[in-house]
DNA sequence: CCAAAAGTGTTCACCGTACACCCATGA
DNA sequence: TCATGGGTGTACGGTGAACACTTTTGG
């Protein structure tokens, strides 16, 4: 074992570490991911994850949380760690060991993006149009996206896409953009309430020259979150 | 976003990085997993998961199979990341992110593996009488057992206890020790047998004074981690 | 009254579960 | 011949999938 055994500090060459928010949201009925374009080498001029390194008294989640924060302005998202990178050359310039994270944005919460002053830009992207990214950073789009389309099964992670209230037909919206196919709308609804997840709140939505659709909230935000 | 934007490396504190590896495997028809006993402070004398610091031009992986390999003088296992963990203060020396994996060990590969310099001894432990661990191990165990479980469901992750060949009987033996409890012969039979992934070796295995059991071999190694 | 989305039940196939007895061997 | 673990089939209930029409509203 080569554990740590010096008394104060393991004297060999110590990688950087940075951690990478990989920032779904569902946009004009597609699902997108939040992306800045670098404005330094390298890799300037080109999109990557929003992320940046770890302060040295600062614990992993809340740098991801940082790092989102002050990307999108939104904070208190589901936030989850997904992977860690550490290919020795992923980065040019030294060796960079990322923990990358994934975080889900409600429909409405849609603020506006703003640049940080080392970006030369912020923005949405279509999952299916992305542009080239920076670094690794398409693997770990690409493995978010799997893990995403995987916890749709066996856990309620769709509903940190959902405003504070919604329709049912929202919900299913969603389901069908991430899982690319239509659903009977019968047994979505069967299933969904039979969960025990959603209360009506009562209300009625009118979106149109059509009949109101109910209006539902998640029962236990804080159980929301658990494997069924 | 605060990404990499220095020419050469970024100027501040970076942590030291290393990786844990909890070994699973089966003796005497527990749950047991591998431990070293520390020879240094910090947690002299404690028990501790097998690891250690990321040499600057290794990749993770790699770090993690040779700790593996260090200590039990196995490789070729079946390892998988498990989370990274990087609680500011959960090494009192100085700031460690931990990237944590696990493996699994074949019942038959049982080499008695050898202590390391650094460790006072090395050894297997039962999983439900695990001594206290040092740093945050046990937050790390529990982790991996719950993963582990977890996999059962959804993934034919149990093979990686299997040896080369075995019986139906033996593979069932391990399930119910990782899902503590008693499972129905003929339902586990038809259902192993209907995932097509094992075949009949045509030997039998005499094994005391009772009919031999039929001895299978995986149909398909390489696809045995292929999620159902 | 027409267009558009909301809302509602039943049937069927499949799968997981429960359950009991005979077989082959060594002592 | 007996003790021991190996090996086999069927019946039932629950769950997921397929499937079409009525309701309510705005224009």
């Amino acid at each position: 074992m080569r554990a740590p055994n010096e008394t104060f500090s393991y004297p060999y060459p110590h990688p950087a570490v940075t951690t990478d928010v990989v920032v779904f949201t569902i946009r004009d009925g597609r699902l997108s991911i939040l992306l800045v374009e670098r404005a330094n080498p390298p890799f300037a001029g080109n999109w990557a994850l929003p992320g940046g390194f770890l302060d040295i008294g600062e614990d992993l989640d809340a740098c991801a949380a940082r790092e989102l924060e002050e990307e999108t302005g939104i904070s208190g998202l589901y936030l989850e760690q997904l992977y860690t990178f550490g290919a020795t050359h992923r980065d040019p310039r030294e060796r960079v060991i990322s923990v990358t994270y994934y975080a889900l944005v409600p429909l409405d919460a849609l603020a506006t993006p703003r640049a940080a002053s080392d970006a030369a830009a912020v923005g949405w992207h279509a999952f299916d149009a992305l542009p080239p990214l920076a670094f690794d950073h398409a693997e770990i789009v690409q493995m978010a996206h799997r893990r995403l389309v995987a916890k749709l099964d066996y856990s309620t992670i769709a509903f940190g896409f959902m405003p504070k209230t919604f329709t049912l037909s929202e919900l299913q919206g969603v389901y069908e953009i991430l899982l690319h196919q239509a659903l009977d709308k019968r047994n979505f609804r069967k299933r969904m309430l039979s969960l025990d997840l959603v209360e009506e709140t009562g209300k009625l939505r009118r979106n149109g020259k059509h009949r109101p659709a109910r209006e539902y909230r998640v029962k236990h935000p804080e159980r929301v979150e658990i494997i069924k």
